[in-house]
DNA sequence: GATCCACAGGAAATAGTGGCTT
DNA sequence: AAGCCACTATTTCCTGTGGATC
């Protein structure tokens, strides 16, 4: 019985579905003809063997930042090559989320050594020392060196990485080698965290890509669609939808992308020839809690039994908590999974406080005087349903 | 008007891991 | 082996804060 379980299978709709998969790098680019113009501008010194201008890159995520950078990266690399006036070109990248500074230097050393030579040490050397050595080994190859930082707002302490970095021909620390940083952040605030003498040398080029609207999503997941899908497997309002729920909600690609994928599943699943309206209708519902659960997973331990406690309480009918009673829940359901609990009341508003500004939860500031003092009382801005299930998975899982 | 509640929020200390150089 | 270094996650300590209560 159990050999025929497979048997019948066959995939009905996808010709390709890894088209459709995030690290797809598609070889055309649509929808973005001026930021790709801009950055070549931005860009063009390069050729000419002169100092490479820094470029900051933002706008929200699935708005092709990183694709059409990797996308102009690619041509500049090959125009490069044809030209005798530029400079051999080094590219190296470096996704900076949650990083810090020595971390940083270090896998842009790494990068330049190349896998064949010793990689430089993970700790135990001053973040000082870090950056001579990266300066050495730049000077070494010569040429010019861009720098690729996606999420630089997530790097602590970005001032002291940008300000060494631009200058240091100009310090003195490099003599032969050029140097081009290229910035990429989600976050438009970001400026404001960066000191004065950085901004001007960091935002030399600025570059913002605007979130797609529908008719330009629309026109991305027709291209995607044409080779990802066998032929008439989408309906065209189906499309339409697509882009449409992803333009009203974050004008992100990847999310367009998403809910097409996940409605061609759901549309082989239940044996439909097509992909329907009705199909990314409940694709949306399923993409929106996939994102939610690999959200929760991201977070510390402690960071999830605190959303947990909340979401206990929560289907318990207590709305609104204070930290006090979150305590005592998270006290009983730590113990309850066997693990050790945080000892001190501030540990667990030091979670609360970083899981209100992850958008987890929401928070309001009460004072009762002397009968409460003032305080802030938290609320899930998710469904308790959805903490609970995958807390339970996440502890099944370990 | 003084006092007090029950916190908030920031800074600094502490603890622990791992690893370099001399 | 001693002395530094990077990094993380707590904990300890301190200085507010605003309305209710005395």
């Amino acid at each position: 019985m159990s050999e025929d379980l497979f048997a019948g299978m066959t995939e009905t709709l996808f010709e390709d579905k890894s088209i459709l998969s995030e690290e797809y790098r598609p070889d055309v680019i649509v929808e973005r003809d001026e930021e790709i113009d801009a950055y070549r501008t931005a860009l063009k010194d390069v050729l000419f063997g002169r100092n490479p201008s820094n470029v900051f890159i933002y706008g929200k995520t699935g708005v092709g930042k990183t694709a059409v950078t990797e996308y102009i990266l690619h041509a500049l690399r090959a125009e490069v090559r044809q030209r005798d006036a530029a400079d051999e070109l080094h590219v190296h990248s470096r996704n900076c989320n949650d990083d810090t500074v020595y971390r940083t230097v270090r896998s842009l050393i790494n990068g330049i050594r190349g896998d064949h030579r010793e990689q430089f040490p993970e700790t135990g050397l001053a973040t000082s020392h870090a950056l001579e050595t990266l300066f050495e080994e730049m000077d070494d190859l010569s040429g010019t060196f861009l720098f690729v930082l996606d999420e630089i707002d997530h790097l602590d302490d970005v001032n002291t990485l940008l300000y060494e970095l631009p200058r240091a021909r100009a310090n003195g620390h490099l003599t032969d080698a050029r140097v081009g940083v290229i910035g990429i952040s989600n976050n438009y605030t970001f400026r404001s965290s960066l000191s004065p003498k950085v901004k001007d040398t960091l935002m030399e080029k600025e570059i913002a890509f605007s979130p797609y609207d529908a008719t330009e999503l629309r026109s991305i997941l027709e291209m995607r669609a044409e080779k990802a899908l066998v032929d008439d497997a989408c309906e065209s309002s189906a499309i339409k939808l697509a882009a449409a729920k992803a333009a009203k909600d974050t004008g992100s690609a990847r999310q367009a992308i998403d809910l097409l994928r996940e409605g061609g599943d759901i549309a082989e699943e239940v044996d439909s020839g097509t992909i329907t309206d009705d199909h990314i209708e409940r694709a949306a519902e399923r993409v929106q809690r996939g994102r939610v659960k690999n959200k929760l997973r991201d977070q510390t331990m402690h960071g999830q039994l605190i959303l947990e406690a909340i979401a206990a309480l929560e289907a318990d009918g207590h709305a609104p908590v204070r930290s006090k009673e979150i305590q005592d829940a998270y006290e009983q359901i730590t113990g309850s999974w066997g693990h050790d609990p945080l000892t001190t009341l501030k540990s667990i508003q030091n979670h609360l406080s970083d899981l209100t500004m992850l958008g987890f939860l929401e928070r309001s500031e009460q004072n009762r005087g002397r009968a409460g003092g003032a305080h802030y009382q938290y609320e899930l801005t998710l469904d308790p349903d959805v903490v609970l299930e995958t807390r339970e998975s996440i502890e099944v899982e370990s």
